[in-house]
DNA sequence: CTCAGTGTTCAGTG
DNA sequence: TCACTGAACACTGA
């Protein structure tokens, strides 16, 4: 489920295995989709015996940067994560649902990486849409070279957020959608961010005024350290954010402020919006 | 059985 | 070339 927040915990939780630890063994999948343009076998060669300088994120973009290249990016599509081995052996009384419980490597494994140390971590990636990739100078090339600006960690001042904003003819949702507008927005804070600034989602970035254009910078970035903040644990997140409310198309859905949830067809994408405050 | 889906990419169009 | 649109990808879970 990653979008910018979820991708940062994905990125903190290798952090804490990996960093300043050498990849001691890899065992890769069968899977060439998932593989992209690299050969599992010559992953898992690459990989053992380097050291892990920094685990890194951009965006949805998340890559290793190891004492020497090449260095392996990772991409969740819409259903990877990161995952570490259960630290609790303590049996809980509910069952576990299907591929969270205990079981190790978890099921749809792609990667499995062991450390210096004794550290583990599992990519799952049960839809296929992620990818492993390896690149030479990852900021320098497809896909990270292609990304705009992350708003967590390089975020534009709001009059150049504006300025860009305000130069795009297409729609707001599609335009936030936009890995190279800003790396990270995903479909559920697009329509966040959206509610929370009181615009349309189907207005041009050309028809903003300045004033709303700063809005979306301000909102965006607000959002994105909040959701961060929390390490993206949902339920942590403000009561008051569409974000719960947003799910399943519910026809009778509101919002905590009891406002009537609509849903759009944008760019292919499901868009919650709230007429009565954003039309 | 059908279908939506927290994402990206690419061919096609204007 | 830019900007945008829609389809394709893949497969689980509802």
């Amino acid at each position: 489920m990653p979008e910018l927040p979820e991708v940062e915990r994905g990125r903190r939780l290798a952090s804490s295995v990996a960093e300043g630890r050498r990849i001691r063994r890899v065992e890769c999948a069968d899977d060439p989709i998932v593989y992209d343009d690299v050969d599992p076998g010559d992953f898992e060669a690459t990989l053992v015996g380097r050291r892990v300088e920094e685990v890194c994120r951009r965006g949805k973009q998340l890559w290793f940067r190891l004492d020497r290249g090449p260095h392996p990016l990772f991409h969740f599509g819409m259903t990877g994560a990161f995952r570490i081995p259960d630290v609790a052996p303590l049996k809980l009384a509910s069952s576990p649902r299907r591929g969270e419980g205990p079981e190790w490597p978890p099921r749809f494994t792609k990667i499995h990486l062991w450390f210096s140390g004794g550290g583990e971590l599992a990519m799952t990636n049960a839809r296929r849409l992620g990818r492993i990739r390896l690149r030479e100078e990852p900021l320098a090339e497809p896909p990270l070279s292609k990304l705009g600006p992350d708003p967590l960690i390089e975020m534009p001042s709001p009059a150049t957020f504006a300025e860009r904003l305000r130069a795009r003819k297409g729609v707001l949702k599609s335009v936030l959608l936009d890995q190279s507008f800003v790396a990270g927005v995903g479909n559920w804070i697009a329509d966040e961010v959206l509610y929370q600034a009181k615009l349309d989602p189907r207005r041009r970035g050309s028809s903003l005024s300045e004033v709303e254009a700063r809005t979306v910078a301000r909102v965006l970035s607000r959002i994105i350290r909040r959701a961060v903040a929390v390490d993206a644990e949902k339920t942590m997140l403000p009561r008051t954010w569409l974000f719960h409310r947003r799910w399943g198309k519910d026809p009778d859905a509101l919002t905590a402020k009891g406002e009537r949830i609509e849903f759009l067809e944008i760019g292919g994408r499901t868009t919650a919006w709230v007429p009565e405050v954003q039309a």
